[in-house]
DNA sequence: GCTATCTGCTACATCACTGTTGCGGATAAA
DNA sequence: TTTATCCGCAACAGTGATGTAGCAGATAGC
């Protein structure tokens, strides 16, 4: 009985959100998790679960569509089209990687066609594809690239990031979106073998300021 | 009413082995498939399928173990402590990029704990881990690489290959398993950048013979 | 050919999850 | 204070999947 266009009060509002929360906590860790069990972890009433999202398809489909429109509204702060491509991309990337922290489960696999939520992760797609394109131009990227490869190899990278959790090397790396996006734009671009002098690093870029400490050369 | 000692009838572990085919066809799509979809997949009544896996959750781990039990397998006959890191991790990339390709749904989330697939998948990335030290060391890898990093990176490349369909460039390395090995390898250790001369491709390496052709450069 | 085994089929029992309805009490908003 | 809205609770219906049991016909293996 949910999607209904009327306002809703204040208290009915914060429902919603914590129902929101406790499901991408509980379906995070297990996808198959019950209403009940979301119910539960939000600290309310199962029908109130079913009041609010009139399926559970509904509730997976809200969460997909808000969470892809935080990613959306990330990769435009990144002026993707008109900042320098390494710019561009090291700005989006860290911006993500916190909002993927936080999203885990509805991020997690690609909405069913036909919602909201595919339109705007195909808008996301193409401006991603957009700032590759314009770092082969740069010539950041060896010409003759596959760009549905390099696509690919970005997107699980920045996958991998939010699962990586900290131990030895890199010790401030997990929190601190910045030495995460360092970590996964060169990676990306280097890969792990030992560096030969040469291009420059995102840090070195004019018109870049990060704060210091994040080259882990 | 499965996992019986006893030794069975030709025709029976034919069905074995037709239902664990088509559960792996199924559930590689739709995860959620109904042992009764698998039933059908498989040519078989759905009563046949529960006589030979006491429950669906058996029938998923003899997947999963004896999906694994060929990557470890495949792991091995690469030589993983003797040959010579990069062509080790070269030969058992291939391997496994071969096998993953036919049990994606079984090697797709890693097995519950306490189930003999998951002491399988422990001995398997423990060889990962020691080849990629064997690199390290050999110079193949950027000194103070973080390892894990490093596994997980290697572990999302073989991943996204094996989900890499054929378009516009690369045209024939979706079905070579050795030019896809090469991709893989290639990116982990040189990334996407503009290649400059300097370190050995793994083509270049003696005693290495591959089929001419996959320099993608 | 004989026998143990395997299979399809039908029927049944159970269970978990989903989704709905209605009511009385609580609470936000005016 | 008044009122519309929200919530918890209890009860119910429907659905779909799982797992079991027994029987009659087919078939592999000796």
């Amino acid at each position: 009985m949910a999607t209904t266009g009327r306002r809703l009060r204040a208290d009915a509002e914060r429902s919603v959100r914590t129902i929101l929360e406790a499901a991408e906590r509980l379906l995070s860790e297990n996808p198959g998790a019950t209403m009940e069990q979301i119910a539960e972890a939000a600290g309310v009433a199962r029908t109130t679960v079913h009041r609010r999202f009139a399926s559970r398809e509904a509730l997976v489909e809200t969460m997909a569509t808000s969470a892809w429109q935080e990613i959306d509204d990330a990769v435009d702060a990144a002026r993707p089209y008109t900042a320098p491509p390494l710019v561009a991309m090291h700005q989006a990337t860290a911006n993500v990687v916190q909002i993927k922290s936080g999203w885990r489960f509805a991020l997690g696999t690609l909405p069913p066609p036909g919602e909201e939520a595919t339109r705007i992760h195909d808008a996301v797609m193409a401006k991603c594809d957009a700032v590759f394109a314009r770092a082969l131009e740069a010539g950041l990227l060896r010409p003759g690239t596959d760009p549905r490869w390099a696509r690919q190899v970005y997107l699980a990278l920045i996958s991998e990031a939010v699962h990586h959790s900290p131990t030895t090397a890199q010790p401030q790396a997990a929190d601190d979106p910045d030495a995460l996006a360092t970590l996964i734009i060169d990676t990306l671009l280097y890969g792990l073998a030992p560096r030969r002098p040469g291009p420059p690093a995102v840090q070195d870029t004019p018109g870049v300021d990060l704060p210091a400490g994040h080259d882990r050369s």
